[in-house]
DNA sequence: AAAAACCCTGAAGCCACTTCAAGGTCAAGC
DNA sequence: GCTTGACCTTGAAGTGGCTTCAGGGTTTTT
């Protein structure tokens, strides 16, 4: 099997599955005569679980990692737990900063005097303003 | 005011300033006959702008058109209203894209069998089958 | 025989920084 | 006056996960 019919099995570009390659996330593959890598099915699996990795946004050192586990059946599974707990933690931790996030443009948004120009924009005024970062009143400390 | 002294007030780092200078989302200060930068309240107001943009991950070319129309008093502000629109969107997307991928994440992590070895591991195993992007059952199109 | 479609390599570009290397400058203490 | 340390300078490279580009070779189709 050429790369360019890895690519389509999977859903990776060809470009990706070299880089992938590269990185050391796929063992080299055998050439042909021109050249040419040679895939065979243990390729289609490989890249399959790198891409269902890549869908949970696990870094590829991550994945990595866990290639390694696979090729190692005896190993305890635990940092399998781990590393998909620490993802999980992550996750839910970037969630947390974009709800906030997502509230803080909202009431940005509201600051809009409608079509004005730039110098009464309510917008621009809330950016310009230290009402961000505002220090929590200065108390007789 | 030397860089220091700005990254101080800002809580930008040093060289964050330096390279939004080379970036050109600051005009470059004086220099100090010894080839130090000079910084003005102007340019703390700046950095301040700026970092409040970075709050809301806004990306730097947009902030950059910012702060054009922030030296433009007169243009209309509509361009303002629908870039912090537009963040807002991406924001929102993101934030389904990773509802989504806490709760496959949590589908997964309930499959681990407890402390045992990589060959009987639930959650390498799911990664392993084709599980993820399934076809919706070919059906007579 | 030519054109289209595939394959190859190596390098650079993306984003927003961060880090590193290799220095010059300046105030304080001995 | 000399060192120590804290500051400042530049330019280049590293980060992650690709994507794009330049410049070719090969194979299949027309």
């Amino acid at each position: 099997m050429q790369i360019g019919q890895l690519a389509k099995q999977t859903g990776i570009t060809v470009e990706t599955i070299r880089y992938y390659e590269r990185e050391g996330l796929i063992p080299p593959p055998l050439r042909a005569a021109n050249g040419y890598r040679e895939y065979s099915h243990t390729h289609v699996q490989r890249v399959n679980f790198i891409r269902r990795c890549r869908v949970l946004e696990l870094p590829l050192q991550e994945i990595k990692r866990l290639l390694a586990l696979q090729d190692n059946p005896q190993a305890p599974c635990q940092e399998v737990d781990s590393l998909i707990a620490k993802q999980r933690q992550q996750i839910s931790e970037r969630l947390t900063e974009l709800r906030l996030l997502e509230r803080d443009l909202k009431q940005l948004a509201e600051r809009c005097n409608r079509p004005d120009v730039v110098s009464n924009c309510g917008i621009l005024g809330a950016l310009e303003s230290n009402s961000s970062p505002r220090r929590p009143a200065p108390s007789g400390k």
